[in-house]
DNA sequence: GATGAATGAGGTTTCATTCAT
DNA sequence: AATGAATGAAACCTCATTCAT
């Protein structure tokens, strides 16, 4: 509508982003309660071409849900390494998170919703490079001494998901558990 | 229609408390996709008379939730603090919380669903009760000289809902978080 | 709308009925072109009613269906064997069918279409009904010597297939598909 | 958009052959939940080439239809009178349209349902064609003193749409309905 | 001429809640 | 007080068709 011409095959990729990126911001003001139609008109497209990007609203919202989470992963993997010498990358990282979920309940709320009752998480590419990157992150922790030595990934990964629903319910202070959570890793 | 009258204001109680926990156990399997009328069925009852003891869906699940809540506020009040020379109290409490979620993710699943978007969490009458008997315990682990000097029940609540998140999700093995969180509360 | 009362638990029978009969007359005025809630409008109930007696369209259209076919067997063991005597009892039937399907040919039409591209045809109770009756009419024409000795129930049964067909498309006058059927029927 | 050209009308005309095989095949397959673009793809063309061809999705059934329609009108024209001191010819051609509609029930169902609530049959140039050819097969008949004196073109298409619907909804054997119907024609 | 991404009007079905009996 | 049939506002998704490239 702002945009003069919608274009054709080539910026479908462009479509794509723009459904995303138009999702992850309604998810994250509204929570659960977008419709599909409602969120097409937002991106400034038919519901066709969001249902053509994303067969399923689930799968949008897995989408979004793994958007925010290769942001996540990427933020690991860069800014938190930058000072190692500093020590406390372990904390940087889980703080970050803290900030990026905190301004982003709604999107938690969604994709917990989309969850429903199904048994098993969905395991999205950016995982495998978010789990590589806190690999290092313990890492240097271990060798700075400050980590437990049984610091494992999965731990983090625990923590990680314990901080998002304290953050999505609200449940406590967040930075208090981030606090407590890093005491919990910490050698005695 | 031809049996005069039957009875009064005790079968009443009795059917409310049968909707309960035919409700607990049918969320308890199945997680939020249990409708009202089934529900209603499966406690023997029509759908109005739920309707009559519980004004809503989003009620019902919530006494649902108090429900379970008062029996893990009671276990912190008796049997936790039944040795308390042994210690560790505390983490004896959220051993049992864990085991009690574990046995019954549906309908910490369904309890989630019903909050939707909610901001608030909903405080019933159980909670006072339950952070009375956890104050005691922290008192009894400060003074077995276990616990930071500044663990309040703030940090016991967000840690059980934390917890809780951690069952529900699957996002991790629970007794290694109730580890690392008393590790986190214990002293340097 | 205009009975005053709408009722309760007794005539669940009767909206039933009356969701049943307002299918058929306006499948037979529109095809298969009536969607749920207008035809819900049109039995002065809600949609949820009609799905509480047929969970699905198809279902709706396979009662009305059903409801026509009993029709048709009702009148082949009763009238068209009042007088046995006359001969013809199946050249009655067929006739009367004719005349019942040539002024629906709608309901026909949506019947057809609901079957979609599935194998089976459904087979309700009435067909077993129609099959005594058409029996009974085949034993008449062979005992007055007038049908060919290898005429069987499913002869008959293809013929009313075939005739149906006719009518609906309107590919041919079916008085004269019946007099050829007739003839073919009829010993040589 | 490298190559020169594509080059000029032969291949426009290749296209609609190819895409009017390719429904045949489909609808053949899967009768009518075929999908224009589905359909496009297998033909190894765009949606849009279909659309130049055929401007509607009826219009592509029409076609198929058609198509399958001229090969019964030019095997009644030729094979059928091959013989004609046989006799029999318009129980071959029967027989040989039962064929033909027995192995392609999918384009059978997919015609029908194309066909709608649409009050007349459409009329293709095939169609006077074989119009033509039964003359003669009726002709031979009669010469030869089988059939019915009375017997006319639109008895036999008639006959040629019931024995196409008792093929497609499968309610009988339709070698027996060529016998009867046969049996109709001929002279008592 | 060809391509295929985009469109969006519809259509079926669900289920919390009401209320006549 | 209990019953359960009725309600009807949604909400998702499909797919024939268009049109910019």
């Amino acid at each position: 509508m702002s945009t003069p011409s919608t274009s054709g095959r080539k910026d479908a990729q462009r479509n794509r982003l723009r459904v995303l990126k138009t999702a992850r911001a309604l998810f994250a003001e509204r929570g659960d309660d977008v419709q599909m139609p409602e969120l097409a008109r937002a991106a400034g497209v038919g519901v066709g071409t969001v249902y053509r990007h994303f067969p399923t609203r689930q799968a949008l919202v897995e989408a979004a849900a793994e958007h925010r989470f290769a942001e996540l992963a990427a933020y690991a993997g860069t800014e938190c390494r930058s000072r190692p010498e500093l020590g406390g990358g372990l904390e940087r990282y889980l703080t970050r998170v803290g900030e990026v979920l905190a301004a982003d309940r709604g999107l938690s709320a969604a994709i917990e919703a989309a969850r429903g009752t199904s048994e098993t998480e969905p395991r999205g590419p950016a995982l495998a490079e978010l789990e590589a990157a806190i690999e290092v992150l313990i890492a240097d922790g271990k060798a700075a001494g400050t980590l437990r030595a049984d610091v494992t990934v999965a731990d983090v990964y625990m923590l990680v998901g314990a901080l998002s629903a304290t953050i999505r319910t609200g449940s406590g202070d967040w930075k208090r558990f981030i606090d407590l959570a890093m005491n919990g890793l910490r050698t005695a």
